[in-house]
DNA sequence: CCAAATACCGCAAAGGTTTGCGAAAATGTT
DNA sequence: AACATTTTCGCAAACCTTTGCGGTATTTGG
């Protein structure tokens, strides 16, 4: 083990107190500047660095946010999360990345670490299985500020940064209605997250509108696997759609592979569109028409709030990021 | 700001030493059951938690390590990063990741990070730009072991962890040479990395053995988009082959969207093999049959590597993890 | 030349935990 | 009852930094 170098060390050697050299390195005015620069000098070549646990210890902070997620294999994660750890870098931030698997006894040891580690904030996305979310809270008290993204709990007084879910169903049903459209089939997730819910309702009310006489018919899947099997089921049923609807990326592979596996023609045989994050749908030929959910947006703007919560805004609030149409070959 | 209860607030409440509250907790045999029971009592009521930054501060030593890795965009990582992660969490550590987005300079930032931070290790993945690793090097000298795993340094005295690239792409050839295919073409990525040498290497090798009538150009491209375009001129070339292999999903995705547009079908007008971690080429129909380089597996070893030198292993070695043929329908 | 002001610097405490060592109290032994 | 042992606990230092306050020197003004 090398030694450290420290305050102490370079006091002993330039036979100066430990403040004074701490001073110095800090510019203070009470240090002459003869002294300052014999300090700065052998605290360069000695490449000192500040030792950072005493730092927290003193301050009882750490410049760190933690990031909790399911898992870090949902596609969606990639872009929030490269957003938000480009914000944190330059704001002289670490972030600490911790998943759940969608286990909420991990999710809540998970919580017990940011505690432990007095992290400065917490970036959170709940698992489907979430329904308690007292131990989020009780990270507030200890003013740790929580900020919940994409996946968020209903109905609490609780800061959060989401998509616009209705606003995307909405302008994806408008898109299928404008192109005419005789028979909709839409594939929804896990109808336990809000998140598919307000998807869910704002996409099927587009649709009981008057004088619409487009149909809908909705189902729904908990993997891609499972949309891959219910999309087959719909695909070579008598009654098929000519248009399907895919809440999110993961639906989306899933119908894809089924669209392939029957060799289907996008988009004569059969339409596509999806609320995305943008990545997959560039992978097929045509690309998909989807909406986009923008991670990255999301993650600068949860950052944003999470620097406000830092600085002492106690007030929460529900944030959202617009929707737009990004145009494929789909539909 | 809730008080956080420390162990001189119980000692201070049940009128006994800092010492005896400490080595209670501890369970030291110095202090009787009924000491031990008092303060833990107290401690639990009081969810008393040990200041993380006091011990680092006398251990100097934070249950951190540090993932570098280019970009998360990368569809390799999320595996690895969660098999990583998982581990640490049993492990008692955490985790910290940082991007470099492919620049130097915030890489070594990075560096400079994880060692103000004290961490416990490093898992670093290398950007092709980065040719002196002498800034990685100096993290070992003040005892913060570094484990490269997959784009590693070449030529150099460090401890690497790799997916068995030689060995992939002879495996991907021999398959293709089983199956008597006639023309290949085989794409590959920059060739920067030491990784697309090695695979681009063995690859060629296996067509140059006597007795081989099998054909194979390559190409090279440097993102998906290229890898489209390139494999549409050659798919419309009048001498196009007959099958094509992919050294990585970047590029795989890049050649499905080609052969998506031109209509042509798996197996029969082209036939697709890929070098894959296992995501993509399931989201295909037929799924291709790819070569595996499991960034989950390339995770736990990193992992295994990492908890020996923190004990003091110091014996530097390289170690690879086995591919093996993952069978689709695509050729 | 003395008093007052200024420049420069050190002492010590605080932040929370761990641990070797010594001391006191309890128990055992003769 | 006197001594030897064991049990049980407290003192204090160490990890490193920051900062209020107080203390010397040196300089300035009169």
């Amino acid at each position: 083990m090398k030694h450290n170098t420290t305050l102490k060390k370079i006091s002993h050697i330039l036979d100066l107190s430990i403040s004074t050299v701490s001073r110095a390195l800090k510019d203070h005015p009470d240090i002459s500047d003869k002294t300052k620069k014999k300090v700065i000098e052998l605290a360069t070549t000695l490449e000192y660095e500040p030792n950072t646990y005493a730092i927290n210890l003193r301050t009882n902070n750490s410049k760190v946010f933690t990031l909790m997620v399911p898992s870090l294999t949902y596609y969606f994660y990639d872009s929030f999360i490269s957003s938000i750890e480009e914000e944190c870098r330059t704001s002289g931030y670490a972030l600490m990345i911790l998943q759940s698997g969608d286990n909420t006894e991990i999710e809540i040891n998970n919580i017990k670490l940011s505690r432990q580690n007095r992290v400065s904030g917490v970036f959170a996305c709940i698992t489907p299985n979430t329904t308690d979310i007292g131990p989020f809270l009780k990270l507030d008290e200890v003013d740790i500020p929580v900020i919940f993204f994409d996946k968020v709990p209903e109905n609490e007084a609780c800061n959060r940064v989401c998509v616009a879910d209705k606003q995307a169903a909405k302008i994806a049903a408008e898109t299928i209605l404008k192109k005419q459209k005789k028979k909709v089939l839409g594939i929804f997730g896990n109808t336990n997250l809000s998140i598919t819910k307000k998807r869910l309702i704002a996409f099927s009310d587009a649709f009981q509108q008057p004088n619409i006489k487009t149909k809908l018919v909705t189902d729904f899947a908990l993997s891609n696997d499972d949309a891959h099997k219910k999309t087959l089921g719909h695909l070579t049923s008598k009654n098929k759609p000519d248009t399907i609807f895919c809440m999110s990326d993961e639906i989306l592979t899933g119908v894809m592979k089924a669209i392939q596996e029957l060799g289907l023609k996008i988009p004569f045989d059969i339409s596509v569109i999806a609320i995305s994050n943008g990545i997959i749908p560039k992978l097929y030929y045509p690309e998909i028409t989807f909406v986009e959910t923008s991670g990255y947006k999301l993650g600068k703007l949860a950052f944003t709030r999470m620097m406000a919560c830092v600085s002492g805004s106690t007030f929460i609030q529900e944030l959202i990021v617009e929707s737009v149409l990004v145009e494929g070959g789909s539909i």
